[in-house]
DNA sequence: CGCTGGATGTCGCAG
DNA sequence: CTGCGACGTCCAGCG
C-alpha cells in the first residue's frame, strides 16, 4: 500500500471528453478497481444467444473479477451482462467510448458503445465479510437431522446426499417399520418439478434394490401446489409440511 | 419538463457529510431517479430468508422501479437485493446514513447502514429501446414448426402448449404412423430435470387418453448429459439434437 | 473443465 | 394474486 491516492480513493469524472474518460476506465481496469459508467450507449451481445439493444442512457458496472453489468431504469436483473472471469477492454473508436468484454468456453462477447459519457467513477470495494444467510434448504436438512420425528415418528436418517442412478437423494433413511424412505427437501412451496425429482429418485432406488422393494418417497416443504399434490398422489408419494426456520 | 437541471442532469457528491448525502438520496428517490451510493456499510435482510453482512465498502443501486442492489467486488449477482416494487427510504440514524427498503407479500425488509459515504450519484436513465434477443427456446419452436421434418420425417405438429394434467406440452403432434408424439424443447444441453419433465407429460397423456394409448416423447435439445441419456432410455423416451439457431 | 441441483433465484405469461 | 416453466439463468460443490 502506498500513499498514492489512486491506489485506494474513489475517482470520478463528470461529463468527460472521450479521451479522459477512456483513460480513467483503463486505469481502473488495470488496477482491479470497480468501474462504473453512465451515459448514452448501445449494447451488442453474441455468445450462447445473441442480442441487440438500441441507444439509451444506462448504467454500466465493470467488476475487478471480470463481471460486467448493464442496467436500465427497470428490473432487478441487468439488461445485458458478462459473468466473472471475462476480460474487459476500453478503447476509443470513431469518437465513441467502447467497452468490450470477452470470454471463452463458451465464446462470448459483449460490446457497449457510448456515444456520450455523463459520468465515470472508479471505486475500491473491500470484501472482508461473508454473508451470513439462514432459511436455506441446508437449514431444513439440519432441522430434520437433529429432530427426525419432525418428519414422522420413528423415522431414522441413515445418509444425506446418497447416490442413486438418477442422482443424489437429499436424505436417505428408514421408517419405523424398516422400509427404505427417501426425503426430497425444499425450502419453499413446491410445484410439479419437485415431485418429478422425488419420483425419479424413488424409481431409481426401487430398480437398484430389489424388484419387490418398496421405497417410500416423502416431499418435505412448507407447502405444495394443487397440481403437485395430485401428482404426488398418482405416484404414491407423500408430503410433510416443514419450514427451514422456527 | 422544466429547465431545472435537477430534472434531467446527473448530480454527484464526493465524500459528503451525512446530511447532504441524505438530502441528495432523498431527492433522487422522490424524483424517480436512479441513485447509487458507495461507501462503508452493513446490510441486514429479513424476509423469505434472513441474512447479515458485516462492514465493508460496497456499491448500492436504487432503481426508480423500486429495485435495490448491493454489490461487492465479486460476483455477477448482488450480495443482497430487493426486487422491483419496493419502497425505499433514506434517513440519518445515530450519525449513519440508513437506506431502508420494504415490500409486502411477502413481507421483506432490507436495511443498508452506511458508517461512511464515499460517493453519491443521481442518474436519469432512459429506456426507449427494448432488447432484441435471439437463440431462445421460442426460436427453437419456430424452427420446428416451420420445418417439422427437422425432428423426424413425417412428424406433424398439431398444437403448442397443449394442456395435460401434468402441465402444458411444448409441442403436441403425430408421427408418420399417426402415433401421438410430444416434444419437450430446450435451448441448451439438458440434464435429468428435462427428462423428468418430459416423462411427466407422457405419463399424464397416456393416462388421459386410453390405457392402451402409446405416446412417444421426444426431447429436442442441442445435446444431453450421459445421465439424462440413460434416464431417457429407461423411460422409453427419445432424443433429437437441434439448436435454436443456424 | 462438465455434471448436478439449489436459489431471498428473477421474469413473463396465463388463469 | 398464484401457478408454472424458461433463463445468455447464476452459483457452489464435487468428480
Amino acid at each position: 500500500m502506498t500513499d498514492d491516492p489512486s491506489e485506494d480513493a474513489t475517482r470520478t469524472l463528470a461529463e468527460p471528453a472521450v479521451g479522459p474518460a477512456s483513460s480513467l476506465v483503463a486505469d481502473g481496469l488495470a488496477s482491479d478497481a470497480l468501474v462504473t459508467l453512465f451515459g448514452r450507449c448501445t449494447v451488442d451481445y453474441e455468445g450462447r444467444a445473441a442480442s441487440e439493444l438500441g441507444p439509451g442512457d444506462r448504467h454500466v458496472m465493470l467488476k475487478p473479477d471480470g463481471a460486467a453489468l448493464v442496467h436500465t431504469d427497470e428490473g432487478q436483473k441487468p439488461v445485458n451482462w458478462q459473468p466473472p472471469g471475462c476480460t474487459h477492454e476500453c478503447r476509443v473508436d470513431d469518437g465513441a467510448l467502447v467497452i468490450e468484454s470477452r470470454r471463452e468456453t463458451p465464446d462470448e462477447r459483449l460490446e457497449i458503445r457510448f456515444s456520450d459519457v455523463a459520468h465515470v467513477a472508479v471505486f475500491r470495494p473491500t470484501d472482508e465479510e461473508t454473508l451470513e444467510l439462514e432459511g436455506t434448504e441446508a437449514d431444513l436438512k439440519d432441522r430434520i437431522l437433529s429432530e427426525p420425528s419432525l418428519v414422522e415418528s420413528g423415522f431414522r436418517p441413515l445418509a444425506t446426499e446418497r447416490e442413486t442412478p438418477a442422482g443424489a437423494v437429499d436424505v436417505y433413511g428408514e421408517d419405523s417399520e424398516g422400509r427404505t424412505t427417501v426425503l426430497e427437501l425444499k425450502r419453499r412451496r413446491v410445484g410439479p418439478d419437485a415431485v418429478g425429482q422425488l419420483d425419479r429418485y424413488v424409481a431409481a432406488l426401487e430398480r437398484d434394490l430389489h424388484a419387490d422393494a418398496e421405497v417410500r418417497g416423502i416431499l418435505v416443504a412448507p407447502s405444495v401446489t394443487e397440481r403437485a399434490r395430485s401428482l404426488l398422489a398418482e405416484q404414491g408419494l407423500e408430503f410433510v409440511s416443514l419450514t427451514p426456520r422456527d
